[in-house]
DNA sequence: GGATCCGTTGTAGCT
DNA sequence: AAGCTACAACGGATC
């Protein structure tokens, strides 16, 4: 009687699953117990790290997993909070027989690593007999630890060293498309669900649905823009990739800010899919297959901005999350300039987060985060400027810790390194005196309706009856202006925190001086 | 080996 | 009113 305990850590669904279908697939496998292990997650959340968006998409993606589960597979997903070596040592010492097998997939994180060797080194010694199983390439397209250790690696910095290393691990097919695997389908043979009674550390999802009510009370109404889980993936897949040939052979990056700033917040210009990809509700592979079907059928667009061109970049910052150490430290990282940013200013921090700084298009952005756990790239382009370089200058670790609590997408490896690339100081390509404007739409100043405006008027009510021509700056409305519009600045909607002009100047010459 | 080009997305001010 | 120009000027790759 042989067990496989199959741990479930970045990739939260059952298709294109490597490690639940060798389960299912294996001659040496019996039964099988689905588990997901919270680790240290409860205690983040407690301690204000992760919000409450995140959790409760968390939540939404375990129940939607575990339902999946049931239905399609007859099995049952164990969820167990507290530490993960010691669950796993427990499910192990409650398992029946021999040849018992612990299937995982690979984690790029600093704990995850850990976790991973600490769990190789206790099952080489427990008389149990665990044989430890880790699938790479799950949550990636890249085997992220053989690429690493590849002689010809180095660290990529470009879509074109991407390219390079993305021609050095696939081969390239007769259309000239990297020959990345298949996904592989939801198994369609189950094993028997093995029994585990240990009750220590066992957490149902009606237990976290309260946790999740008890420490948000006052969010539990609010509308979900993002609803996880597997399901919603693969539906919102179908519907803006599969079915949307012209998006996909069209998508540019930089170019899709024209429609997502309207009053439509829960339907963006790009994909929507980043929350998915994080939690692994869909497969990067699959996305990856289904924009190729489009591409096959006509002129698209290239890397870097083009949809694979996305998911590229997101494989670069997989790969410098392991091979450059303090991958998310400001000091000790090789891809971190070192600047003398300003000592934490909580009153600063606490305005940029809650949307106060008195700048309608950051705050509008900020509270957008706050509300959906969503923002558009050039929003996070604008927000994060306008905190280090640009304005604020503060430590990016202080914004980064932000949207690590907020955002859907938060990804340990991708966030640090966007982070990294809009602070000016990763070897990336990003010329320190290309400051965003907080305030950026020129067309205001003639008083014309603009997306910005109304994107405003939607995520900063305070400023709806405000004029286009004053939206991006209403303190230097006449007050006759603030007077009609319903909204005093300075007294129903904040003074800007400090003069947008000089401190460019100010931090333009500071950062300079920082890096010559 | 010095010059030139390039890098996923700039801004301000003028006409 | 969109398009031009000046600004400020990194650092590695390429030729």
């Amino acid at each position: 009687m042989s067990t496989a305990v199959v741990w479930f850590r970045n990739s939260l669904r059952i298709h294109d699953n490597p490690f639940l279908s060798w389960a299912c697939n294996s001659e040496e496998v019996d039964s099988i117990v689905p588990v997901f292990l919270l680790d240290g997650y409860l205690t983040s959340v407690r301690d204000g790290e992760i919000g409450f968006n995140r959790f409760r998409f968390l939540v939404d993606c375990l129940k939607v997993l575990r339902d999946n589960l049931e239905k399609k597979m007859n099995l049952e997903l164990k969820i167990y909070t507290g530490g993960a070596l010691r669950n796993i040592e427990s499910i192990f010492q409650n398992l029946d027989g021999e040849n018992n097998f612990l299937a995982y997939e690979y984690c790029n994180k600093p704990r995850g690593l850990m976790l991973s060797s600490q769990i190789t080194e206790w099952s080489m010694k427990t008389p149990k007999n665990c044989i430890v199983k880790s699938f790479p390439a799950v949550h990636t397209l890249l085997d992220i630890e053989k690429t690493i250790s590849s002689p010809t690696y180095f660290d990529p910095k470009s879509m074109k060293n991407m390219e390079r290393i993305f021609m050095n691990n696939f081969d390239v097919d007769s259309f000239g498309y990297y020959n990345i695997n298949e996904p592989i389908p939801v198994p369609n043979k189950t094993k028997t669900n093995a029994n585990v009674s240990i009750s220590v550390n066992d957490i149902s999802i009606s237990e976290l649905e309260l946790e999740l009510g008890t420490l948000f009370p006052d969010r539990l109404n609010e509308r979900h823009y993002f609803r996880g889980g597997e399901d919603e993936a693969l539906d919102r897949l179908s519907r803006k990739i599969a079915k949307q040939e012209d998006f996909v052979n069209r998508f540019s990056k930089p170019r899709t800010c024209s429609t997502n700033l309207d009053d439509n917040p829960s339907e963006p210009s790009t994909t929507g899919l980043s929350p998915y990809i994080t939690t692994g509700c869909i497969s990067v592979r699959m996305l990856w297959k289904e924009c190729e079907k489009a591409y096959l059928n006509g002129e698209h667009t290239k890397p870097p901005e083009s949809l694979h061109g996305q998911l590229m970049f997101r494989e670069m910052f997989y790969l410098l999350s392991r091979s450059v150490d303090n991958w998310d430290k400001s000091t000790n990282n090789i891809n971190c300039k070192n600047i003398n940013w300003d000592e934490y200013d909580s009153e600063k921090m606490d305005s940029w987060e809650s949307g106060m700084t008195g700048f309608p298009y950051i705050d509008a952005m900020m509270r957008q985060l706050d509300e959906t756990g969503w923002m558009h790239h050039l929003g996070r382009h604008a927000v994060s400027c306008f905190l280090t370089r640009g304005q604020m200058w503060q430590n990016w670790t202080a914004g980064r810790d932000v949207f690590e609590k907020k955002l859907l997408d938060a990804d340990w490896a991708v966030n640090n390194g966007n982070w990294l690339w809009l602070a000016g100081v990763a070897p990336f390509s990003m010329p320190y005196y290309r400051i965003y404007n907080p305030c950026p739409d020129s067309k205001s100043s003639l008083n014309v309706e603009t997306k910005h405006a109304n994107f405003i008027r939607r995520w900063v009510p305070e400023l709806r009856f405000f004029p286009s021509k004053y939206i991006f700056e209403p303190h230097l409305a006449p007050l006759s202006i603030q007077i009609s519009s319903k909204c005093i600045i300075g007294d129903d909607y904040p003074l800007p925190i400090l003069d947008r002009k000089k401190t460019r100047k100010e931090n333009l010459a500071r950062f300079k001086a920082s890096i010559t």
